[in-house]
DNA sequence: AATGAATGAGGATTCATTCAT
DNA sequence: GATGAATGAATCCTCATTCAT
């Protein structure tokens, strides 16, 4: 069975495996067997490729989080006003990949992991930098001087919905929060005219 | 050398030294003679007190709800004014015991077993609902129809801003954001004016 | 089951079943649920009382070593002249216990032990150190300046016969050896005349 | 890319590379992915030349004392007395090779297996036959009729000075091993006359 | 000949939980 | 009430060995 050039495909498989076990799973106590169970392939196999089960989880964080920029990106090429664009990058945290369950759990999980992991921290403030960095981009033009606070605020407000929009009962949660966004964005650009 | 009335002793100090532990673990993965160990028993007691390790765990983050709701109690209690009583449930986010490491720990665990423990998640949605309550009676007066939109954001703001400002490696952060909210505040008061 | 003030018989057990199961298999490839079955517990109970293998490990050593010594002690209280002391630890290294397949077995994989681990070689040093000296301090009155070169040679002739015994196919060969080195310490001494 | 006649040059470099990893570990704990990234293949290689660890550990020791016979084989054709003959012999034991640490764990290693491996056994003892044959063969002319006692002897001395002097902290431990041992020669061969 | 993919058994260790005392 | 002895399942990880290519 062994097949010439199987390492890419077999990281992609125990990445996604690990996505989806700690998604049903809720949490980090997952263990190795599963995910190489569900990736089709011995445990020992995984221990192979990526070393340990750390690992294994910083390339799941790690995908998620690119697929997530990578979603940012589209959003942003898609739009023409900056206006647009702040919708854009609110609506790709709460829409598609952003917010299927498993993604959330990698997220919650992500957080606690934050405190402890340096890698995980490291990783979570390449996240934030960029995030504010995309935001003060199109908050600028529209707000001037205003506009730092104002990125802190919209993405704490993102951050916030976000939480509240995935342990909420609400299957309709994220579109709610999205729109809300939407509209307190407009309050913060109208309250500067 | 067993003693009589012992028994709400004896949780209490479960109760803290499981936030302790947690706290400096950064995760749950705690074990319940480590608890038992800082709570000065054995992990024999620990179980025959609560049954085990998941109700310990519960007990303690009731722990950490109520202590979060004296304090929001205590703000509301001393302030005259709305805007007051306002910035006085900000200011119990990011005061004393709410920012302290091992309570930042327990939230974020909190929000990880929110997404599978009934228990936790109906905790949670009580916390979230009486904050949103506190909120709205006191955006009322100030925004009028506006009040629940704003209520609901002022949350997310809350959360948002605490979970960045936990995450952070700022010593001062929680103050800052506490002054930025209160800002942010003042600009959706203004805004509506 | 449980039972008060189990510890020392518990570890005894486990030294014991741990030179046992060596000895059987010739070599430190033992597991510890190999020995804690033997000595009649889980491996958990094991890991519980020492820690871990490798003090399971130097617990069995320095019960053989203490043996050993114990052996030599009362061979040279039993003996009244210097040469019968010399000749009673030459018997006690290759009567009784000492030469049981278990404990060559211990020794062989001690030699083995002493070149990585600091204890190991420590302890070995000490039981050299400790041979030399009784071989000095009987071989003193009948060698004079003589005594610490033939202290030297008759520690090694030891070793080094107790190595071919212990490797030999031959049952008696510990005896053998014992009357052997004691015919060479017979020449030792009558060359010096 | 495969070779023809690649072989014996494989066979060879794996032998070599057991040494080394051998010495190195100072124990058989070594796995073939070890040996076999060391002589610069893989594993399966290895086991496609040996067939598995245990005939590479076996083939491993032969090299060891084929390289042991020719020193002494060296030495003993360099010599033209009996005298310089068995100075040949120890000094064989503790010059050049057959003292370097990755020598020595093997030896060590070696004795350990020679308990339980019959081919180990079958090996050491032919050793030991030879080693025995050729210093009796030498102390014949000296000794007469006391020689296989002093053959006998001497082989557990060279055994046990080599063990005391491999374990020791002493750098120059071999080359006073065997000044001793050629004093003691002396004393053996002086005491007969 | 040579690789390295793949397996799966095995082992040390940890831990929640139970229970005799 | 309180202890800590005891268990055994569970987990991560390692490794000899096999085998398709």
């Amino acid at each position: 069975m062994p097949k010439l050039g199987m390492e890419p495909i077999r990281r992609a498989a125990l990445v996604d495996a690990t996505i989806a076990e700690v998604g049903q799973a809720g949490s980090l106590d997952v263990t190795v067997g599963q995910i190489a169970r569900r990736a089709g392939m011995s445990s020992g196999l995984a221990h192979h490729y990526f070393g340990g089960k750390d690992q294994i989880f910083a390339a799941a964080m790690g995908h998620i989080l690119s697929m997530y920029g990578g979603a940012v990106r589209g959003a942003l090429a898609r739009a023409k006003t900056p206006r647009a664009r702040l919708d854009g990058i609110i609506r790709a945290s709460f829409d598609g990949d952003s917010f299927r369950p498993e993604v959330i759990s990698a997220w919650l999980n992500f957080y606690v992991q934050a405190q402890t992991s340096p890698d995980a921290r490291r990783l979570l403030h390449i996240y934030q930098a960029r995030l504010r960095s995309n935001l003060l981009h199109d908050l600028r033009p529209l707000l001037g001087v205003g506009a730092p606070d104002a990125a802190e605020n919209l993405a704490s407000l993102i951050d916030g919905h976000y939480l509240r929009a995935a342990l909420g009962n609400d299957p309709d949660a994220a579109e709610k929060a999205a729109d809300q966004l939407s509209a307190a964005l407009d309050s913060m650009l109208g309250a500067a005219r």
